[in-house]
DNA sequence: ATTATATATTGCAATATTACGATAATAAAT
DNA sequence: ATTTATTATCGTAATATTGCAATATATAAT
């Protein structure tokens, strides 16, 4: 046990968790706010910011990347993480049709 | 170790991140979406929906409730279970405020 | 009163996540 | 060539999550 049974999800529903998890953590919500005020950062910016040890951070890093939200380039001896513009609206998107469901006025009983 | 550090990050970052983290699981998607469709529903639905033991649907339910996304009512020897939409609509708005933000295109170099 | 039905809780095993030190890899600066 | 700066990866410990059987609780039906 302890495994999650993706198996008897719909492709959509474990999409839809996949997307959420991501985001789910304060240091990748931190993270994402920082790079959206300082336009791009770097790996150290975030250690020095957040408080956390440099393997930490570039975990965090490396799964906001696994989705592509984010995107590094290499600049000389440092990265340069942005924000990747499309995949955030879609991403935005994706949230948009789960949460602006029609929810229907039916309470209990 | 394995603690995430709440303390070095703003309330608005944990709280963010604690909402998505009760939609980050494919099963409690999906008994959000049956709850939209089907306007209400029982614990049992859920277990003949979805497949999972009795026991492991009852405590999504519970996380779900935790966030007060949905309320359950006792019906006679059953609970009703049941979308809040003023929650739901919060919720939806919270994470709007955070997708909604303006991304200035600024790509790395 | 007993049985059947529905849900919640407890305890536990398996797996996942978080955090960090140590180390490797790479490029710039000296 | 050596040192410095930056990031990624590996290994590991601590904690959290997932899932279920067993059990407890509560109401309805017989």
């Amino acid at each position: 046990m302890g495994l999650t049974k993706s198996e008897i999800f719909t492709d959509e529903q474990n999409r839809l968790a996949s997307l959420f998890k991501v985001v789910a953590h304060p240091a990748r919500v931190a993270i994402l706010q920082y790079i959206i005020n300082q336009k791009t950062c770097i790996c150290n910016d975030l250690v020095e910011e957040l408080g956390l040890a440099q393997a930490t951070i570039s975990q965090h890093l490396k799964e906001l990347k696994s989705i592509g939200i984010i995107q590094g380039t290499i600049e000389g001896k440092a990265v340069c993480y942005c924000i990747d513009e499309n995949v955030w609206k879609q991403i935005q998107r994706d949230f948009d049709v789960f949460f602006n469901q029609e929810v229907k006025v039916s309470k209990c009983c």
